[in-house]
DNA sequence: TAATTTAATTAAATCTCTTATACACTTCTG
DNA sequence: CAGAAGTGTATAAGAGATTTAATTAAATTA
C-alpha cells in the first residue's frame, strides 16, 4: 500500500505536490487570463520566442487555441507576431516588457505568500527544505524529458 | 533580488513549487472531468461531506457553477445531494464510492510516474527530499490555515 | 409577523477550447 | 523543375465551463 522508492515515501510526497498545485492554481491576480494564457506567458517569458505548433506542443492545447489565444494577447500588446526567417510559414512569438510584468508579477506574488509562510516554519525544517531544493529542482527536470521525449 | 527566509531560497522553492503545478495540471487520465469538477471531488473525498456554498468557496469559483458541477456528477452517480438536517436550505453533497475512485485512480497515476521518476534520483537526492517531506507537509498545511482564515 | 438575509437554482451570456477546413509555404520525388 | 505531399498557421462553427442576473425557498432578525 505504500509504493516506496528507496525510503521515500512516494505516496507523501504525491501528496504535497498535489497540495501545492491546488495551492499555486487558484492565484488570481484579477484573473484575466485563463490558465493556459498565463502559462504561454510563462513560458514565453521562460524560454525566449517560440513558434505557435511548439507553444501548442508544450502547453498541451491544439495550434488554433494557440493561434486564439495569441491574437488575443496581441492585441492585447502582450506579445508580438515576427516573421520566422528560416521559414516562410511560420511565426514567432516573441513576449513584450508588457506581457512579462504578468508572469513576474504573479511570481512576485507567490514568493510573497510562501516567504510569510516560510517564517511560520523552524530553522531545521526550513533547512531541511532548503536541503532538498536541488534534489526537487532535478525530479522537476527528469520530468519534462519525459513529457517531452514521448 | 533572492527574498530569502533565513537560509532558505524563497526564490528557488516558488520555482520549483510552478513547475510542479505545470507538471500536474495538465494530466488528463482521458479528461472527462474539468478540473474544477475533479478538484470538487477531491475536496469531498478528502474533506467529506460539505455544501454547496463551501464547495464555492473552497474552489474559488460562483455557486451557480457548484449546482451544474454537483447536478452533473449526481447524474453520472459520482455524488449525491442529501439535506442538511440542521438547514432547511442547504444541500449536503456526499461523494459516492464510485465518485472516490476518481480521484484516488488519479493519485495512484501520479504515484506512478513520481516512482519512475524517483528511480532515476540518487540515493542522497532521495533522502533530501525524503527529510524535507514533514517540513513540506506543515507548509502546505500553514497555506491552508492561512487560505481558511481569510 | 414582516423584513432581511442566506442557500440553492435557473436562464442567458461569455469565454475558452475543440474539430473541421482552408490556405500558404516548404520539401520531397520523379 | 514540376507536381505531390507535408508542415505551419488561420478561420469558422460548435461544445463545454463558468459568469452575471434574476428567482425561489428557508432561516433569522427586528
Amino acid at each position: 500500500m505504500q509504493p516506496d522508492s528507496g525510503d521515500l515515501s512516494i505516496t507523501e510526497l504525491t501528496a504535497v505536490i498535489g497540495a501545492f498545485t491546488r495551492m499555486n492554481i487558484r492565484l488570481p491576480s484579477i484573473q484575466r487570463h485563463s490558465f493556459t494564457t498565463l502559462s504561454v506567458l510563462h513560458s514565453l517569458a521562460h524560454d525566449g520566442p517560440k513558434r505557435l505548433t511548439e507553444l501548442a506542443a508544450s502547453e498541451q492545447v491544439t495550434q488554433p487555441a494557440i493561434t486564439q489565444i495569441v491574437t488575443k494577447l496581441e492585441k492585447e500588446g502582450l506579445v508580438e507576431r515576427h516573421p520566422d526567417p528560416s521559414d516562410g510559414r511560420a511565426v514567432l512569438v516573441h513576449i513584450t516588457p508588457k506581457g512579462a510584468e504578468i508572469p513576474h508579477g504573479r511570481e512576485t506574488e507567490r514568493i510573497t505568500i510562501l516567504t510569510d509562510l516560510a517564517t511560520l516554519l523552524t530553522p531545521a525544517e526550513r533547512a531541511a527544505i532548503s536541503a532538498a531544493l536541488p534534489a526537487l529542482t532535478r525530479l522537476v527536470e527528469l520530468n519534462t524529458e519525459r513529457t517531452s521525449n514521448t
